[in-house]
DNA sequence: TTGATAATGATACATTATTATCGTTAGGAG
DNA sequence: CTCCTAACGATAATAATGTATCATTATCAA
């Protein structure tokens, strides 16, 4: 008998593409879509295949490293878990997510009777630093 | 001659379909998603389709009547319009929207240098009231 | 170094949401 | 009442996103 469970789990490996895109989540240090993580770990790893991208994050899901987070209107982005509770940015122009700092809604909203509420989401919308009209420029 | 403007642009026909469609979404008084809009608006109307139920949709979004609503992970709902800033609670269990009165968040949250606000939008998730396990039965 | 096989890359397939097509129906002006 | 045609209903087509397949590659234990 060669172990319980600690060697039978031990089946996954560590390739290339797993480490591109892990480091691509990392280094973004914001929440990416699938395409977004693929262009991304591309520049490590130019090889790397779409399919490989979506395989990847599930497996990152289930080991608990990475986290969904689901946009109105937009498709799944996914960040690096653990964070702590926080919410996000969306650029209206380049349409990026960013991490906005802890939570603002420690308020409660009064519910309709009989509801019961057991979290939220908060999305801020606007113009990220690089798509903000420069104002030392328009000088014009 | 017989007019510029006015008479050209009544094209328009009131048909039976758009009628039951208005109703559905007035008397549902929650934001709905196309199907279940058609679900409503064939209790009026049997035999309506539902592509009919997208083309008044769009129609009425354009009259300024109806507005989306995006929903994180799930499919645009719509709403009577011209109700003022209010944001949204989503069940766990039937899915359903439903309003919540007025803004909660006059908070303003902290953004990265350079970022710009321009709005925001707030979702609460639980139980809606139909969902919630009723205490008065739980006494098993 | 080698060999079993997990993982990859390319791409076919599946799903969901919405739009386009087209023959038929019905609104409403005359 | 009639006629023109906007709107309809059924369904095919498209778009966006994610999953399955399969031959090939490369990880890693022995």
């Amino acid at each position: 008998m060669e172990a319980f469970d600690t060697e039978l789990t031990m089946e996954k490996r560590n390739t290339r593409q797993k480490a591109a895109i892990r480091e691509a989540l990392t280094s973004a240090n914001r929440p990416l879509s699938p395409e977004e993580a693929l262009e991304e770990a591309q520049h490590r790893h130019p090889s790397l295949g779409i399919a490989t991208v979506y395989r990847n994050i599930q497996t990152l899901i289930e080991e608990g490293w990475l986290r969904p987070v689901e946009v109105p209107g937009d498709s799944t982005r996914y960040e690096v878990a653990g964070k702590g509770h926080h919410h996000h940015f969306q650029c209206n122009e380049c349409g990026k997510l960013y991490e906005l700092e802890g939570c603002i809604a420690q308020v409660r909203p009064k519910l309709p009777r009989g509801f019961r509420a057991t979290g939220h989401e908060f999305f801020v919308y606007g113009l990220c630093a690089v798509c903000v009209p420069d104002r030392s420029q328009a000088r014009a």
